[in-house]
RNA sequence: GGGCGCGUAGCUCAGUUGGUUAGAGCGUUACGUUGACAUCGUAAAGGUCAGAGGUUCGACUCCUCUCGCGCCCACCA
């Protein structure tokens, strides 16, 4: 016998949360090397991780919620969990931070500080950044491993950046190319194409006159730079003028272009001729590269106009627009203005707009055919070892062949669409933050490549470096390098001397997240861990970064080792407002995850964004939802609070000897495990839940803990019998709850237990039990006679507290065994009878039961015949509908015979109901 | 310009291979403090599943079109 316990009449989250998040770290349960007993399968997770850019949201409580479900689901059904957290440096954002805080603090930009004390204070920054955010991730419950925590610029993954970028330059996927690029101004830096953002813009479209031709443009001042016109080749308006050359009045005097002919250009725009600045525009400098045109450039990194712009030199380019415009209207040059709209290239950081401008720059070739190299544990179905293969083939091959499954999978065609449009990938920044580039460019090689401008500098210098995938004072000083352009011999120690110039650039920081799932696991070196946990199990992420990250994930896996990143990619949705807004700061409509666990446990903020939601699709959170799962823990508590305080045995055996509510329990429970089971196995959270949270409240608490008060006071053995079901139940859930609310279900699981039980953390999780197929239907009808019952004393304003007597008409064998619970759920004295004896009683139906309840005259009968008719009407309508259907020859024919059984039985009971309400109202009217 | 998603009860959303008299939570209404829980209980009202066609014995579910909302991608200068 254990003593009874008391426990507060509410669940206080924040009485217990602190203490149990630290008695699971201290348990070392977090770690799968100390989970006990033998755990032959793994299962990995590698947490997105969050930036170090400021603290924790509602996108990452998702993310953590989610994981964390998935991981403790995986802990108690016995494998070895690895959910690995960690931090991403977010090169861009962080320095944009740390600037901004910079200008508003000491009125200073990182140049006037310098490189080296600019990054010592976003090392600052970010350290306190990160120790904030791990702060937060502890308080949303995580029950991630931190003895392996992992931040995409520290020591090891620095090593791994190095050697991926050497490898990747050894297998000739990365290259040094001159080539148009997005250049934000502001940021000072290139951006990949997913990081440029469009906004629509009201603009102004020029016609103008150049030399013999019009031609529509909406950037005039690019006209400096222009080298070409380019026309469709099948117009026949310009067949003529292709191969020539113009010589072009401007505004800085004439210059001389060369007239192509190129498939881009529509025909419909403007006047179906395009001008060509090869150095400003995307598919300009395409255009060009395909013809051979010649390149100018006349903007600079600063925005403005270059100094072989004459008088318009210093300029930025909307203030070099405004003065050309002016000059050339002078001229006569300007046919027309028109108003037009359309997207204008942005910063996505900054909002700046873009300037394409040319630089020399890294790229990962993704077209290019590369020698591909499996991996020997985990090989990549259908592709050979030594294959030569792109990268673009072989990231869609992967998800084509359902070797990573996407969840929802509608975004499997978004990801192809993505490839089918994917760029080499530019992964130099012009940054200080982040991973320096591994090269060290020759010096001497990089000035003849300068004093060959005359040549394309770009061929000569791209090639004049070497790579250095470690510090330089990791070197031996007599170890020899060649230089990749002159193929000379150098020695580390020349280098020192300065003969080589490191890179000043970064690596875009998807550079470095694209390694994390084995960047996490010590690649390159072959630990354990990344033996057991690589390909991982899981990754989940919001959709919005499926490109950004998952895409560069899998590539980098691919390339680098020969393996698939993740089996599933799991994409939830966006959390907005009540309104379906972003959330955003000045909006003022954000929710802080940690704010509302504070006011209503993480329990119910993590319940609150699982149940409701589905993958893929955005949802909205308010406080009102949050509170209304905080009542559902609380009902939880309750239950727990119940059990422990009225059951006195300390087994978990159930009992041989039961009653049909208790098969019904168990047979329930044995359901409910089941599908939840199922459910969690496949990614579906909330249909999870929902069940959980149905039975839970529903089936145990409405009425097997009512029934169990009754059972309680009938006999010792009986109410002993009861306890045990009791507490069988109550840990089961607790087990199938604790994904979900791992807090107040491990709350409950130690008082249920006792110290010895150890923790519902590395509980087990159950196996259902067998299906009573009568005893549900059963008790489902006793269910139905206690709702009619109780349905009639509404009808009828009975005081809850008045007792009324009910007669049960055909009752099924066995109702002497279910009466006293019956008769206390449904406040009535009930006898079987043959036919209802007495006059002025109200009645309804359940199962195959006629029901009476004597309302001691407070029947209305034109009120209780008005019910009956108008449940006889929708009855018919029914029969109607279903006899309709029997008649249809054609359903008898096609539609399968379970069908039409079932609609038979349906037909069948609804008659005999009828029938029934029918006597009802002849033996009112008779009555009356 | 392409592509994707959404439109189901007043609100937020479920609805898993086409076969229920279409569900849940919140809100609303009525009654209620019966020794776990008022962060609660019992019961009720509330939907021509955006609209129009089509396929089918049968459509919330599949197809086509229309309307409304949102998102992503794109080299119309």
């Amino acid at each position: 016998m254990t003593k009874k316990i008391e426990l507060p009449k509410s669940y206080a989250p924040k009485d217990y949360e602190d203490a149990l998040y630290r008695q699971w770290e201290k348990s070392g349960f977090f770690n799968p090397d100390k989970l006990p007993g033998r755990r032959p399968d793994s299962y990995c997770i590698v947490m997105p991780p969050p930036n170090v850019t400021g603290v924790l949201h509602i996108g990452h409580a998702v993310m953590l919620a989610i994981e964390d479900l998935l991981i403790r689901f995986e802990r108690l059904r016995g494998k070895k969990t690895l959910w690995l957290p960690g931090t991403d440096h977010a090169a861009i954002a962080t320095q944009n931070k740390v600037e901004k805080l910079l200008w508003e603090k000491e009125k200073k930009t990182r140049h006037a500080l310098g490189r080296e004390k600019f990054l010592a204070r976003v090392k600052n920054f970010a350290q306190e950044s990160h120790d904030t955010i791990v702060t937060q991730v502890k308080k949303m419950g995580s029950s991630c491993d931190w003895s392996r925590e992992a931040y995409t610029l520290d020591a090891p993954r620095v090593q791994a950046v190095a050697e991926a970028f050497r490898r990747l330059h050894e297998m000739g996927l990365i290259y040094r190319g001159q080539r148009v690029v997005n250049w934000c101004p502001h940021c000072q830096s290139t951006l990949s194409d997913d990081e440029v953002a469009y906004r629509p813009a009201k603009e102004k479209l020029y016609w103008i006159k150049y030399g013999p031709f019009v031609l529509a443009t909406a950037r005039p001042e690019t006209k400096l730079g222009d080298t070409a016109v380019a026309v469709h080749p099948q117009d026949q308006r310009y067949k003529k003028y292709v191969g020539r050359r113009f010589k072009i009045p401007g505004v800085l005097g004439e210059f001389e272009v060369v007239v192509v002919a190129d498939g881009v250009v529509d025909r419909e725009f403007g006047s179906g001729m395009i001008k060509v600045t090869p150095a400003h525009d995307f598919t300009d400098f395409e255009i060009a590269a395909r013809h051979g045109v010649p390149m100018r450039q006349v903007i600079g990194e600063d925005g403005r106009m270059m100094a072989n712009t004459g008088k318009y030199a210093g300029l930025t380019t909307a203030e070099a627009r405004a003065a050309i415009v002016r000059d050339m209207e002078k001229m006569g040059l300007i046919e027309k203005i028109e108003e037009y709209e359309h997207n204008l290239s942005v910063c996505y950081r900054c909002g700046t707009t873009i300037e394409p401008l040319p630089k020399l720059q890294w790229f990962i070739a993704v077209n290019k055919p590369f020698t591909f190299r499996q991996s020997a544990r985990s090989p990549i179905k259908d592709i050979g070892d030594g294959e030569k293969i792109t990268l673009k083939e072989l990231m869609s091959h992967v998800v084509k062949t359902g070797q990573i499954q996407i969840i929802p999978d509608r975004f499997v065609k978004t990801y192809f669409h993505w490839i089918d449009n994917l760029r080499d990938w530019n992964i130099s920044r012009q940054i200080w933050f982040g991973h320096r580039i591994p090269v060290w460019h020759h010096d001497t090689c990089q000035m003849l490549g300068i004093m060959d401008t005359m040549h394309q500098p770009d061929t000569w210098m791209r090639d004049a470096y070497v790579i250095l995938d470690k510090p330089l004072d990791e070197y031996a000083d007599d170890e020899i390098v060649y230089c990749g352009k002159c193929k000379n011999g150098y020695t580390i120690k020349k280098i020192k001397e300065g003969h080589f110039t490191q890179d000043p650039d970064t690596l875009d920081t998807w550079f470095s997240s694209g390694l994390w799932t084995f960047s996490t696991l010590g690649w390159p070196a072959e630990m354990a861990d990344f033996k057991n946990y690589h390909p991982t199990a899981v990754l989940e992420t919001g959709y919005d970064i499926l490109f950004f990250w998952v895409a560069r994930m899998i590539l980098m896996s691919l390339a680098l080792i020969g393996e698939i990143p993740f089996k599933t990619v799991y994409l939830h949705g966006l959390v907005r407002d009540e309104q379906g807004r972003k959330m955003s700061k000045s909006l003022g409509n954000v929710i802080d995850p940690l704010a509302v666990a504070a006011k209503y446990g993480t329990d119910a903020v993590r319940l609150s964004l699982v149940l409701g939601t589905t993958p893929g699709n955005d949802t909205r959170l308010s406080e009102e939802k949050i509170a209304g799962f905080r009542n559902f823990t609380n009902k939880l508590w309750n239950i727990g609070r119940f059990v422990l305080s009225q059951t006195s045995i300390s087994k978990f055996q159930i009992p041989n000897s039961k009653t049909l509510p208790d098969r019904w329990i168990l047979s329930r429970l044995s359901e409910v495990t089941e599908r939840v089971t199922r459910h969690l196995e496949n990614y579906e959270f909330s249909a999870a839940g929902e069940i959980l949270r149905d039975f839970t409240w529903g089936d145990f608490a409405d009425w097997y803990l009512e029934i169990s008060k009754v059972q309680k006071q009938s006999s010792p053995a009986l109410a002993k019998n009861t306890d045990l079901i009791l507490r069988h139940t109550l840990a089961v859930l607790l087990k199938l709850w604790h994904p979900f609310m791992p807090y107040v279900t491990e709350v409950l699981w130690r008082e249920l237990q006792g110290k010895e039980g150890g923790l519902l953390l590395v509980a087990s999780w159950p196996a259902p039990g067998a299906r009573e197929a009568r005893a549900e239907q059963a008790m489902k009808n006793w269910q139905e006679t206690v709702a009619a019952i109780r349905n009639l004393r509404a009808e009828y304003k009975v005081p809850p507290e008045r007792e009324v007597e009910a007669e049960i008409v055909s009752a099924p064998a066995g109702l002497s065994e279910e009466l006293a619970w019956l008769e206390k759920l449904s406040r009535s004295k009930i006898s079987a009878v043959k036919k209802a004896e007495k006059k002025g009683q109200a009645a309804a139906l359940a199962g195959s039961m006629e029901i009476y309840v004597d309302l001691a005259g407070a029947v209305d009968r034109g009120r209780e015949s008005a019910r009956l008719q108008k449940e006889r009407e929708s009855l018919e309508s029914y029969l109607a509908a279903l006899e309709a259907k029997l008649k249809n020859n054609d359903f008898l024919k096609r539609a399968p015979s379970a069908v039409v059984e079932k609609e038979k039985e349906k037909a069948a009971a609804a008659r005999d109901k009828l029938a029934r309400i029918r006597r009802e109202l002849t033996s009112l009217g008779a009555d009356g």
